[in-house]
DNA sequence: AATCTGTTCTAATGACATTATAACAAAATA
DNA sequence: TATTTTGTTATAATGTCATTAGAACAGATT
């Protein structure tokens, strides 16, 4: 597991836990169908508490990106070839949003803001 | 002054706060050297307490976004021609790149996600 | 049969967000 | 100049959230 948990960061733990483990899954690092660790190992490879890393694969479950079967482990969902579906569009739009709307007050302009985009693109898909 | 506040959202009232007043200066319509209403005032009118409105205009005035004159007031800062600073493309950067990870992991591609950002840059820019 | 797993429960701690008062001093206004 | 407005500061109370701890339970795995 290539997670790095920073204790002091004003991002709570299991927050971090949720983004490290989509980016591991959006860079194909872990693949559908593959199992996550169970929430006692990852725990304490991490030096944190079960129930941290139990809520961060619940956050993971409620988003559907993996699924967790009962009493047995928590495995990744298939990435849908159909594209997302309108809520996790809207989703995405408002949590977008306001960072554009930050960026555009920093005095950036439109190639600026779709060049950052286009290179964390590119860094996740290739890098 | 244009701004809603959800009560029960899980975004904290301050950063609602933020986010809404960095968008009325996106889109123009607050624009550099503008001032913003009191504390007392604009917590009147949104039915919070003053504490709460101070603690958005300290936040703002950490990123540089607005100017607080103490006994005074809040003027809203000249946006940058020169672009933004190093910090504040890292930030950006480290802020989005989560969303980008999820937005993958939903399935949408590189084109899907460029359209979304320059949907809302267009909506903020002329809108 | 023994171990591992997620689940559930109780409990404690610290941090954060919000509200409520209140008082103060400087700035703006009448 | 006197009054009002303003941000500042302090204290306190409340509720929520994040995290940890310990334990017990029952189904799944080995």
């Amino acid at each position: 597991m290539f997670i790095q948990i920073e204790p002091t960061s004003e991002i709570p733990i299991y927050t971090q836990l949720v983004n490290q483990l989509m980016e591991l899954i959006a860079t194909g690092t872990m693949k559908p169908s593959d199992s996550l660790p169970s929430v006692r190992s990852l725990a304490s490879d991490l030096g944190v508490n079960m129930h941290t890393v139990n809520k961060a694969y619940h956050e993971l479950e409620r988003k559907n990106i993996i699924q967790i079967i009962p009493k047995s482990g928590a495995v990744v969902n298939i990435i849908p070839s159909t594209g997302p579906n309108e809520l996790q569009i809207e989703y995405i739009k408002q949590m977008v949003k306001p960072l554009i709307a930050e960026s555009i007050v920093y005095g950036m302009d439109k190639d600026q803001i779709s060049s950052i985009v286009n290179s964390i693109i590119t860094e996740i898909s290739e890098g």
